[in-house]
DNA sequence: ACCTGAACACCGTTCAAGT
DNA sequence: ACCTGAACACCGTTCAAGT
């Protein structure tokens, strides 16, 4: 999960003798900073991401940092735009609009569930990198090429966003339950439902499997709710017009 | 803001020389706990709401705690769960079932807003507690009552809570932006979208007043994510009868 | 300009000891 | 059974001092 490209290299043995650049090597920078974070959250989840854990990784002391980000939500942000470098956007088609807006956010899902919790950490913030921009824009572009009027557009990127991230955060914490408690946690819900009075309960108790659901169901919740929001665009769109 | 039933009342003069119940006075329980929580969570905001700070307000230390409530996950969940006490369900109509849906979904949405960023907690967590079901059926029995199928319904539920909670987490970050660096943020974001560079983003750089949108629009981006939800289970629905 | 050690003001949780 | 003080193992951030 490293990036060669970020890591400090050790002196070159041609340039031995040559001219230095006046000041000494810089040991940090944010490309290696948000490198270490990236590989601590991949190993250990979004928890040991401290500003201490990252420093440590990179032999030195919390306030060393603070040279390079001006603090842990900074960090945060260029480490979700890291994640997000992966998602490609297409050339917009008119005729297959609402299938590319799916799968734009199915990349987008699954670039965060790649990396561990990161999904809670995007919550929190208003995404404004350069791969969040170049998204957001590919996305306006299926869009607006598609005829969806500009208000629509912009209200309907800003909700599909929330829903890629809320279902992905959603999802990891599925994942945290299953591992903590065993994989028995499933179980143990539905049984709880079941177990409510049918008399003040009738839906929750007679309902338990199909809340639960496999315990792998999280790409067909996924899928119903993209076919909901896309649906729902279009019919927007078209009442707008 | 304070629930004058959960306080510890000083002893009754009439009762004075009465037996008293066999073991001392109980200075804590649940409900204090999570009142005194509640009140530091509308004073202050969720960051305030640490162990520490609960116990200092009740006149004792963090370790205290932990006889009434398992950890702080606990607490937060049972914070939620008296959060949402304040939201009723409705006789499921079939007539206006999409109605109801709706405005139980504002209702739940109002009682998360009234306390601060507390659906930053609700976002991490399996709601459980006795409210969390109880809303829960009431959903479930609108949408059952009108005709949609158990799967559907199931898996509308779940996405219309995340709806819920995913919003009014997004309208808190909203206003912590706009108190924390000046009424100028929505501003400056409009400036910069409409700084980027047009030809390599011709939408978001004309689309900047869109998506912006004026300071208080939360409440029509709201509507618009009901209305889309809304009909794409009604389509649903009909689509797996 | 960049990096550092040390400190400040906090966290959640545990545990032995008290009543 | 309930409560407590003290400690453990952490946090993010600041700041004077170094180079």
């Amino acid at each position: 999960m490293s990036s060669p490209a970020d890591d400090p290299l050790p002196p070159h043995p041609l340039s031995a003798g040559r001219s230095r650049p006046p000041r000494a090597r810089r040991s940090l920078s944010r490309e290696a900073i948000v490198t270490q974070a990236l590989a601590i959250l991949d190993a250990e989840g979004l928890d040991a991401v401290s500003m201490r854990r990252v420093a440590d990784a990179l032999g030195t002391g919390p306030a060393s940092l603070y040279a390079h980000v001006a603090n842990k939500e900074e960090l945060l942000e260029l480490l979700i735009d890291r994640v997000m470098s992966v998602v490609v956007v297409p050339p917009p088609d008119p005729e297959r609009w609402q299938e590319q807006i799916k799968q734009l956010m199915r990349d987008g899902r699954d670039a965060l569930a790649a990396h561990r919790d990161i999904a809670r950490a995007n919550m929190g913030v208003v995404p404004i990198g350069p791969n969040a921009i170049r998204i957001a824009e590919g996305m306006l572009a299926i869009l607006r090429t598609a005829g969806v009027p500009k208000r629509v557009a912009a209200l309907a990127a800003d909700t599909l966003s929330l829903y890629i991230v809320a279902h992905a955060y959603e999802g990891t914490l599925w994942e945290k339950r299953l591992e903590g408690e065993g994989a028995h946690y499933a179980e143990r819900l539905h049984d709880y439902f079941s177990s409510l009075p049918p008399d003040r309960f009738p839906h929750l108790s007679s309902m338990a499997a199909e809340l639960i659901g496999d315990t792998d169901d999280g790409e067909e919740r996924f899928e119903f709710g993209l076919d909901i929001l896309v649906a729902g665009v279009d019919a927007a769109a078209k009442r707008a017009r």
